[in-house]
DNA sequence: CATGAATGAGTCTTCATTCAT
DNA sequence: CATGAATGAAGACTCATTCAT
């Protein structure tokens, strides 16, 4: 009987623990990482505000809780979806899909980790940064690992492969949570899904096409011009100096 | 002769912006956009506090600046490499190039915009977001125009595409700006920039290799667990309530 | 058989009450009035946090209450003492003893006494100060008593006469409270136990000294100088202001 | 003429440092060290909250320049004094009336030193007790040297001593902060003062009275009752679990 | 133009107090 | 009686922005 309160006692306080972190999320999302004011976390869980420093030691502690219960389930899932497929081409197929499946269920958590993960200056309690590099690495296993039963490019650093499948991944989605791709109905992520998966197999030069054999690399690229930085072009608002004009 | 002094004022103005936005994206690289404090930019600058507020007029504007001056320049070589270019392989490792040329003249600049541009919540004075989606927008025609001549497979979204190939770049830099990859000397760099292209291009799969014909697409992923967030995982760190137990 | 049970709940109610008291003193010995948290009381009590306001209206009651059942057994003490004795001198030996045997005792309730009585700023529910005064006034009768006999010297006030003895207890408590004196054994609190009280009584200067003619009374003192407040000095800290310097 | 500017806006800013060091006095004779807000500050200097802390870095640097300030302009004249006079007893009457005339023209800031300096628990940044012990052993040196010259009685600690001095003392004054002795003009303050320090160098019994011989020193006071707190006896408030009965 | 002192609104954080179980 | 989760008011501190010199 105590037994049964006292794990009802901890289901409840598991619950307002994810209630909190829940509307974190839905905060976050909207106003990124340093317009979240505890305030609005609290009023979007439905609950005092005192009560978020009760269940997080302070906002940093809940903004890291964001990300490593977002991100370790993202790394969870990945790991068991490497874990079943068979074939490296299934395997990438299976990566790219967690990633889609994931921003499917849940767009606004997907889109928390997008654009904050390793993008904050690290500083924070956990260094997200490292979060992110460890994924990376972890999937430059598996390119190894192709890499050395041919499936993969002789050329290709199995590191920069995984960096870049990443980065392919993240963009496709980066489009939808910009609004640049309409998430109209599932079909239109699923096709997404699918190309960046082919296109990162197989590339946008349709089977066949022969090389271009002139450029193919090293060459030096003649359009930047040295010693010049890209802040060194006028800034098109006016300041009040230069209203003065 | 008060010509060349008012000339000569105006220089000097605009040498002090320029400082100005520099120590701007200096301060910014270090410490993140939200980290930033006016008080840190004037002492980088090596100016007085107040003078950034007759340089410019509020800290939106600043970083407002920061961003339209480093990414219009981006812009403007990106263009103007485009137009230069002849064939659509060309072109891509023409884009491909700008972007990692960028960054091997300006690493810090290019941090900047890496990590803040679109990552910020709409709000700024200008759509930050849009500034990315429009430089997607202009790849796409390119994307476009390839796909008519059938240099770009029939199945591929030009828009898509052009999203995937920005993916790839901004990716492989974050790689070096995390310190994923190290960037001892250009070399380190320059494979990577071949890379990203040529994987864009032609995939990571060697050609002649058959196609998996069993999963191409539309494959529903059973890993996923359908009515389940990526928050429902517990974080592992305890908070006061969780202590008690 | 109802009335037993009642009387040993109202035992351990006691008990729990004396058990808190004991624990806030505990805490405020160590914190002081204003660092002590009811959290801590609760702890340092080994109860739930809730319970002590089952016993103590609010805080202040409970701080009150450390301060009154303290210093009413101080007072109970002291008037019992001077009932007792039968000599002005013994007396004052006995005022000074029970003092000093409280802190042998309690040296921990003693000093949340010294600390914290009569410092408080009036406000609180009882006003300490008056308490701290009552005694002083109840020892004026004393000394006022004796110098009719002509015990006490004939030009000495009796209030200010009692103010002088406290104040000479307090501070010769207060130096082992600071550490200033170490309470190694029982001896060294004995000696100062019989110094103060034959200082007081007879003062430092041995007998038969002549007393000095030239500056009995009534100078003016020159050191001072006239219009100028303690705050006029600089402070040897800096300032972020001072720092620009 | 720069060099005069200059000094004027060092001036000013000590001006206004020194403006908000006697508001912080004020509000703190007023209301204490925790009730002490920068708010209540701020608004009695007549100045911008944000201001208060660009002239201290904290609450507790300005709180910790109000004791210095205060106390070391005290040691400052007790020094002074000490080396000015001549004999020992006229020191003592010197320092004695160094205190009485700091309350003279000081009463809000010597009322601020004698409730707080050495009261608070360590912790504060800057150490207030040493402060307090610092002084007690500088005037124990003056105690040392009359013993020397037989000028104090010979079985009397010159710490001791001068604890039981400074005792004196600041409970003679804490008489007329706590409004126990009514300051209506400078002779009761002067009184007090003499009084004090006669006493302290010759006790209050009349001269050639006859030492009481039996209860010298050494007596076990049987008044007190081993094991027993000074918490033991049952505070008279009513507790919420008292008032049931 | 340049300077940096002055302003004060906005947030985080603490903690006394209440109350449902 | 006992518990500790929930509440929210209070106050310290930061920092963008203004303005007098």
């Amino acid at each position: 009987m105590a037994a049964k309160a006292l794990a009802q006692q901890t289901t409840r306080e598991q619950d307002r623990r994810r209630t909190i972190l829940r509307a974190a999320v839905e905060v976050f999302s909207k106003k990124g990482y340093h317009g979240c004011r505890i305030a609005d976390v609290a009023r979007e869980a439905g609950v005092a505000y005192g009560l978020v420093y009760h269940y997080f030691k302070n906002k940093d502690e809940l903004l890291e809780s964001v990300f490593t219960s977002g991100w370790s389930g993202f790394v969870e899932r990945l790991t068991e979806q490497a874990s079943k497929s068979t074939t490296f081409e299934d395997r990438v197929r299976g990566v790219v899909g967690v990633a889609f499946d994931a921003y499917k269920h849940d767009p606004r958590g997907v889109k928390v980790l997008i654009l904050e993960v390793g993008r904050s200056p690290s500083g924070g309690a956990v260094n997200r940064g490292s979060a992110f590099s460890d994924v990376i690495r972890l999937a430059s296993l598996l390119f190894q690992e192709a890499k050395e039963k041919g499936h993969l490019k002789a050329d290709m650093d199995p590191l920069l492969a995984a960096t870049m499948l990443f980065g392919a991944i993240e963009m496709g989605l980066t489009a939808f949570v910009l609004g640049l791709l309409d998430r109209k109905d599932d079909s239109v992520l699923d096709r997404a899904r699918d190309q960046v998966a082919e296109t990162f197999l197989r590339g946008v030069v349709p089977a066949g096409t022969a090389q271009d054999p002139t450029s193919r690399a090293g060459q030096a690229n003649p359009a930047v011009r040295s010693k010049q930085t890209w802040t060194s072009s006028k800034s098109p608002t006016k300041s009040r100096a230069q209203r003065r004009a």
